[in-house]
DNA sequence: ACCTGAACACCGTTCAAGT
DNA sequence: ACCTGAACACCGTTCAAGT
């Protein structure tokens, strides 16, 4: 044995890199949530000086911007050409809320960030390609892929919790709905028993359905 | 004249409260982005002593909500009840659009605070009181409500810059799409000029048009 | 009841020094 | 080329002291 030889210690603490800083911060952050996630934090989990990052990532918010393309990147986005175009969306759509489940605290930085490389462009050429395929022209396949779009990331940030605006009421419903005023809010209330239910899976497919129907009922280029 | 009395000292500061603190909260964010909120800065702001907002703010985290509800509160939300369900639906939908407009850097801090008032309930109420109008059973009136929301929020996200994954591209279109691959992105090259031109409204309205459509073909309790 | 300064335990990042 | 410690200018919040 040759303890504490270079190659040795390599061994025991290997080489620091971007991508080692972005994964020890994905897995800060899914075990304490984005604000435990500090430059220093990071380091000592590296057992590392806090100033060493900065080799590899010029700050914190690049290093964010990371964090957020790595999960992206995690999309699979295996596609079947010659399946219907209805089933095409609806995988496309899904593929991003199976990701965001696998890394559900990392979604917060995600749907936060802007990215800088073509990671964000998957999903977008899948959507524009399949809505081609369905027969619409380019202007429409443009918008049907920002609606998608917007779908998939709000109905992720309604399950994550944002724009959760019922909360107190998802907390503890029953002593909560009682406690509203029955003339401003007579539908929350006769619908308590409802609204406390949860189906995010439901909810989230009763929205896909709705657009993609609604896609089916949009004239084509096809059909001229 | 008696300069330094109580009375003329309040005159020039007038008395600290949470309102006057959120709004003060609100200006900066609107002036120099939420990162730029600070305790320290909105006491400044207020010519007061940090540890003085903690008299009517518990902390940070508490302000922030506090700055959320103030701008949702502000939605308007008048309604026509003898309206057709899909003018209302449109209205409401549209309403919180327009205070998204109004405060555009308040809107990352709305969209990612859980309320704990009932504030976000008012556009709940809405919701579903119009999808009841429209003939639909109660499971479905919260399941639309939610579609609604999730649509209404994500695509405010993409106006915002969240989730703006082809952000790279809206900055510098013409040099960015050649450096492309073009067998990886087909699509997204062929499609450039339609992808670089914005009509943020158009998209909205364009989304927004395939979920009312959608609705209007649901089967409805009133069918049968 | 409200205000405040000092202090504590944190931040991100610059800089100069090491190898 | 990579690593590092000290330092700077910030944070949010506790506490004890004032009125």
């Amino acid at each position: 044995m040759t303890p504490d030889t270079p190659a040795d210690a390599s061994a025991r603490r290997p080489a620091l890199t971007r991508g080692r800083i972005v994964r020890a911060a994905i897995a800060l952050i899914e075990r304490e949530g984005a604000d435990a996630l500090s430059m220093r934090r990071v380091a000592s989990e590296l057992d590392v000086a806090v100033m060493s990052l900065y080799n590899h990532v010029p700050n914190k918010d690049a290093l964010l911007e990371g964090v957020a393309e790595h999960v992206v990147s995690g999309m699979e986005l295996q596609d079947d050409p010659s399946a219907p175009w209805q089933a095409r969306a609806r995988a496309l759509v899904r593929a991003f809320r199976t990701v965001a489940h696998e890394y559900p605290r990392c979604m917060t930085v995600v749907l936060t960030r802007k990215f800088h490389t073509t990671v964000g462009l998957r999903p977008a050429e899948r959507a524009l390609a399949l809505a081609e395929a369905a027969g619409f022209d380019g202007v429409t396949a443009v918008r049907i892929m920002r609606a998608l779009m917007a779908y998939a990331l709000g109905a992720q940030m309604r399950e994550i919790g944002f724009g959760k605006w019922l909360h107190h009421l998802d907390t503890s419903p029953a002593a909560d709905f009682a406690r509203l005023d029955a003339g401003e809010f007579p539908h929350v209330i006769a619908l308590g028993p409802v609204l406390a239910r949860h189906d995010p899976e439901a909810d989230f497919e009763f929205g896909l359905d709705l657009l993609i129907g609604a896609l089916e009922a949009l004239p084509r280029a096809a059909d001229v």
